[in-house]
DNA sequence: GATTTTACGTA
DNA sequence: CGTACGTAAAATCT
């Protein structure tokens, strides 16, 4: 093995310090000459830093054997180094000793743990630190270029973290924390903090599982101040102090504007618990961190890392929590004048301020809650149960032993070994990728061909998610569900996600991915009834009006305001898409043939492959080649928009969706890439027109109607039976939207549908027409 | 006990 | 080689 010495210019400002030589480093013996060098140099220039002027160095200085450094530890942790690395580690520390650059990077894991004996390099990156190995040396911590080779979205976090470097490369001095953080305030000195704070104020929560354990409030980035409650179950104060320490809270937010890093937690916490509602919402940062950056991660650790110049506090959680809570406030603030820049400059101000109002709407939501029917519930438990048994039993006849139809080993075990059935593979996402055998569904489906047992574990399969994710669910004392509607949740934007609720931790969580037979749980509060309205064919209008697909646009236009039965009957696109392709008058579309008109159209908007359509379809791979062919061939606007959509990401990789939602396509160039970028238009539109509608509909009519669910293209609302009527006019009134679309005028036509349970509703057949 | 993997539900 | 999500249970790591 070849001894690969660090080089570069000794009077350098940057030092970087990699990890170990690879192959083409230890035929050169020169250091990053290989792959991830020539990442590390095309990242470098995108920092705007020479190589040439950079010391560049390895904590090991020989090649490991297979490339791996665990090789210099006696542990597969890599904490515990060998002799060998003990003697290079030494080397590093003498030549930071020399040669004393401004500041040392640490590429990688490695070499963080080398340089300042440190962990986790996704905790510590980003943030200045001061070395263990040599005193008074400043450090900064970013991921290894070869972590980017493999996960291309780490590119744009290492060229932030490199540019901050390059700004401290300037001078070596660490820079001097003078902060205050107040953890231990008497009750005069936190009421008077509420009382006499001025502008933006940042208010931070920690909580048990329950209640509030700290308040952290701050206005001002060098100061924050902490006021803890609970020492584990124990309250801190009398009930009196306590009772003014909320009151204070409460004065506080009448009076002055409030940020927030995630306000749907917060908020919803202070009104729940407190019935404290700030007057004034100044800025929650997770939603503007979302509007700037709906790509890049958004906790606060990572915000502070790439905006701010503080140094980690993130690790105080385990040791010490008033700092940590005063901290985050602190960090807070600092952050709101950056993502103010940003919102400006990226001219999504209209954007955040659309996220901002829905706010309460998504609080509302959370807290408010859904009836289940538990009797129901716990027949359709039974049901499950009596199923699984059954099925079990015919297994175990089957199989000749009980298994563990859950656990992917046993059952590859049972197929692959016991019956001996042919391997089957999951489908890779590159031919490099190792090929996995799997037991998935559609590895299942093509072995129930042959064999009788895939089937029935599909079977099982089903009854036994049925019953885990959503029959067997507990509910509140109210017996109600919840679910916490996330503004942020998706990188696309636009869209809300939904998850298990803090605050009220009853049903699945999740409550978009309830299957249709789960959905019969569900019900209006007593003596009122759900109204389902949703956007009629929604993501599919979005694209024919982005590809200006005149005849489509023409048959929405046309049938827009129809009752369903009629749109059905005459404009029905998926039996007009079979016409097409198969060069017949649409009353002669089969039903099957509908149903290859209709898969093709999904399929083909958002460029699925042949392997998708065969097995959606059934068919073979090369009848299912023909028919995409047929279908392009048939449609060649959609292939013009795709192409115009791959023009717009060479041009700056960015895409704005109909409501001016900007969204950054960061992964690596190719095909991935393009069918997200495709998906992104029609997907983040309608979501962002459905939650513009849901939010004006509540502002407006939320005192007489409960807006209840929310799931991408259709909104759930309760209403008395007697106020139907006039409920479904209201909710089309603010759903009914003009979007302009390349100098068009793109409406999308609104369903509805009636009943007590959500899983039992009718439709409407409206017509809306003079 | 925390994190990752496998599998699968929705729009 | 549709996209976007979140969760349960098993597997794996520490």
């Amino acid at each position: 093995m070849t001894f690969v010495p660090t080089e570069g210019p000794p009077t350098a400002n940057i030092m970087l310090v990699g990890e170990a030589p690879g192959k083409e480093e230890d035929m050169t013996g020169r250091p990053f000459v290989g792959r991830a060098g020539k990442t590390l140099n095309s990242l470098l220039s995108y920092a705007g830093i020479n190589r040439a002027e950079c010391l560049i160095a390895n904590v090991a200085r020989e090649r490991p054997p297979a490339n791996d450094i665990k090789y210099y530890f006696h542990d597969a942790s890599c904490t515990k180094p060998k002799s060998q690395l003990v003697e290079w580690v030494n080397l590093l520390k003498e030549e930071i000793e020399q040669y004393r650059p401004n500041i040392v990077v640490a590429l990688g894991r490695t070499a963080l743990w080398a340089l300042t004996g440190k962990t986790g390099i996704a905790s510590y990156r980003g943030y200045v630190m001061e070395s263990t190995l040599v005193k008074g040396q400043k450090v900064l911590a970013t991921y290894h270029p070869q972590a980017v080779n493999y996960e291309w979205e780490l590119a744009t976090t290492f060229i932030l973290d490199m540019r901050k470097a390059l700004y401290h490369s300037k001078f070596p001095q660490i820079p001097e924390d003078k902060r205050v953080f107040q953890t231990r305030p008497t009750l005069q000195e936190f009421m008077d903090f509420c009382d006499s704070a001025k502008g933006p104020v940042a208010l931070d929560l920690e909580a048990t599982k329950t209640h509030v354990s700290w308040i952290g409030l701050s206005a001002d980035p060098n100061f924050a101040i902490s006021i803890q409650l609970l020492d584990g179950k124990y309250p801190k104060w009398p009930e009196r102090d306590e009772i003014a320490i909320w009151s204070a809270v409460a004065r506080l937010c009448e009076r002055c504007p409030i940020v927030m890093h995630n306000a749907v937690y917060d908020a919803a916490m202070l009104w729940y618990r407190y019935h404290i509602f700030p007057r004034k919402m100044y800025m929650d940062t997770l939603l503007a961190a979302h509007v700037v950056w709906p790509e890049l991660p958004r906790d606060l650790g990572y915000l502070a890392s790439i905006c701010l110049d503080i140094p980690v506090w993130k690790p105080y959680s385990s040791r010490d929590m008033g700092l940590y809570n005063a901290q985050d406030a602190a960090a807070t603030i600092a952050l709101v004048p950056i993502l103010e820049r940003e919102i400006r400059n990226a001219g999504q101000q209209h954007i955040f301020d659309m996220e901002m109002r829905q706010l309460e709407l998504a609080i509302y939501m959370q807290l408010r809650g859904i009836d289940v029917d538990t009797q129901k519930r716990d027949t359709l438990l039974k049901e499950c149960d009596e199923k699984l048994r059954e099925l079990d039993e015919k297994l175990v006849a089957a199989c000749g032993r009980e298994i563990n139809f859950n656990s992917p080993d046993q059952v590859k075990r049972l197929l692959y070994v016991d019956l001996g059935l042919p391997l089957q593979f999951k489908r890779r996402k590159s031919k490099e990728q190792e090929r996995k055998v799997t037991t998935d569904e559609q590895a299942l489906k093509r072995l129930a061909k042959v064999h009788p047992v895939p089937g029935l574990i599909l079977e099982r399969r089903a009854v036994a998610k049925k019953k885990s994710s959503f029959v067997d669910i507990t509910v509140s004392p109210e017996g109600k569900v919840h679910t916490c509607y996330n503004i942020a949740g998706t990188s696309f934007g636009g869209r809300w996600s939904s998850s298990k609720s803090i605050i009220l931790p009853y049903g699945s969580g999740n409550l978009q991915n309830i299957p249709e037979d789960a959905r019969v749980l569900y019900r209006a509060p007593k003596g009122k009834v759900f109204i389902g309205a949703d956007y009629v064919q929604a993501e599919a209008v979005v694209v024919a009006y982005l590809c200006l697909d005149t005849v489509l646009m023409k048959m929405f236009k046309d049938s827009f305001g129809m009752p369903p039965s009629l749109r059905k009957k005459n404009y029905d696109i998926h039996r007009y898409t079979a016409s097409i392709m198969y060069e017949i008058p649409v009353d002669e579309v089969t039903p099957a043939q509908r149903r290859v008109g209709k898969t093709l159209r999904h399929a083909c908007n958002y460029a699925a492959g042949p392997a998708t359509v065969a097995e959606r379809l059934g068919v073979t791979l090369s009848q299912a080649r023909a028919l995409l062919d047929r279908y392009y061939e048939k449609n060649h606007l959609l292939k013009s928009w795709h192409m115009r959509i791959q023009q717009q990401l060479r041009q700056n990789r960015t895409l704005i969706n109909l409501f001016g939602r900007r969204h950054r396509f960061l992964g690596r160039w190719g095909d991935a890439l393009f069918r997200e970028a495709y998906a992104y238009i029609p997907q983040s539109s309608v979501g962002d027109l459905l939650n513009i509608s849901a939010e004006s509909f509540y502002q407006a009519h939320g005192s007489e109607f409960d807006v209840c669910i929310q799931l991408h293209d259709a909104i759930y609302v309760a209403a008395e039976p007697e106020r139907v009527d006039r409920c479904i006019r209201l909710m089309r009134e603010h759903m009914i939207r003009e979007i302009p679309v390349n100098n068009e005028t793109m409406i999308i036509d609104v369903d509805f549908k009636v009943g007590e349970y959500w899983g039992d509703m009718e439709e409407l057949d409206i017509d809306w027409r003079q």
